[in-house]
DNA sequence: TGTACATCAGTGAACGCGCGTTCACTGATGTAC
DNA sequence: TGTACATCAGTGAACGCGCGTTCACTGATGTAC
């Protein structure tokens, strides 16, 4: 077969292509182990179909191409849960109901990203502070409609924020616990703490 | 100095002690590296100024080792919890208010410990169903005396617990959020999801 | 009371492994003249 | 149009390290007779 060799080489000029590729196999590797620290150099290469040295080209540690793949989980993170907010229309209710079954989506269909980008140690600023300005004008939004207008809202969010944190944590153990189904969970949490408005 | 020679051995007969040593050595270097993946066998041994073969000699495998970290870890703080409750008094949700305090406290100062037994894999259901089955005796008091008794207590524990949880782990993230300090959101998430009874 | 033996609580050297990182090299593709 | 050279996108061998684990050994303390 001496068919059409293909090009195993990324094309002249487009050399940033295997940064993304090594990304990939990083989060492959995160997604079915579970544990950031088997995404290793030689684990991302091999997996990428690349020597160990090639790895050098695009990341100057290993630290870094884990940060590059945490602000991806970030970025991905954030436009889940803005189609959540998007699908759900205009009432403030409803949009904060679409945000929480989004985020509890997103952290059971890739709890390793989630975990990724949410991380137990060294937290990640940028994360807590974008999602949560987005969080806080949902709050903001249904509080208004809902009559508790002299509420803190700040104060609110970071409540109904935990209360959706560590159920998406926990969701998981204690299999003798009865726990409600993510929808039931977030309308019990929204009237929790912001009324029986709805 | 040819001083009383030091038993540099453990005497006859009480060769566990180098077993809780070795576990003692483990929750060291957890607290203090934060990340469990430093506990190697190695390590555990050097800190505990023994050869890495004696290891062997109370445990079959890495693992074994850390599986009796965390059953002492959980014991701890299950009884941190108690006695933060006991403390509190007759009055439920001074009892309630009492056990969220002690959590967030554990929490708080050992954070390695907490991260330890609530860890984001393969939860130990121990963990969940005794620390869930003590709060939901508490939950359980509190809605009686607030008059909510039709209410479903397993769903208000999985919400407390869920919010608590989630404080716990966010806590630390975005400096730019005001986060309530432990005692004000404790009771807030009490009122919440029981009413502002107290 | 002495002494041979068993047990206990370890030690020390060695193995093969995967890791991060460095170094010198390669071979195709473009560019200047 | 040819050709020398530069650049790009990598490769391959090697290093020293810490790891888990195995193996044969040691030396003090107790026990049977």
């Amino acid at each position: 077969m001496a068919a059409a060799p293909q090009p195993e080489r990324t094309p002249r000029g487009q050399g940033e292509l295997l940064r993304s590729r090594l990304i990939d196999a990083a989060e492959a590797i995160v997604a079915e182990q579970g544990d950031p620290a088997h995404a290793t150099i030689r684990a991302v290469t091999r997996r990428a179909g690349v020597s160990p040295t090639a790895f050098y080209l695009h990341f100057a540690s290993r630290e870094e191409l884990l940060t590059a793949l945490r602000a991806r989980g970030f970025e991905e993170f954030r436009a889940c849960l803005a189609a959540g907010v998007a699908a759900a229309g205009p009432e403030p209710f409803d949009r904060l109901h679409g945000a929480g079954r989004a985020y509890l989506r997103f952290a059971r269909e890739r709890p390793n990203v989630y975990g990724l980008i949410f991380p137990r140690h060294e937290p990640d600023d940028r994360v807590g502070l974008a999602s949560f300005e987005d969080l806080k004008g949902l709050v903001a939004a249904c509080a208004e409609q809902a009559g508790v207008a002299d509420a803190d809202v700040e104060t609110l969010a970071v409540g109904i924020w935990s209360g959706i944190h560590g159920y998406a944590m926990l969701g998981r153990a204690g299999k003798n616990v009865r726990w409600p189904d993510d929808d039931e969970f977030v309308g019990l949490l929204a009237r929790a703490w912001l009324g029986a408005a709805r």
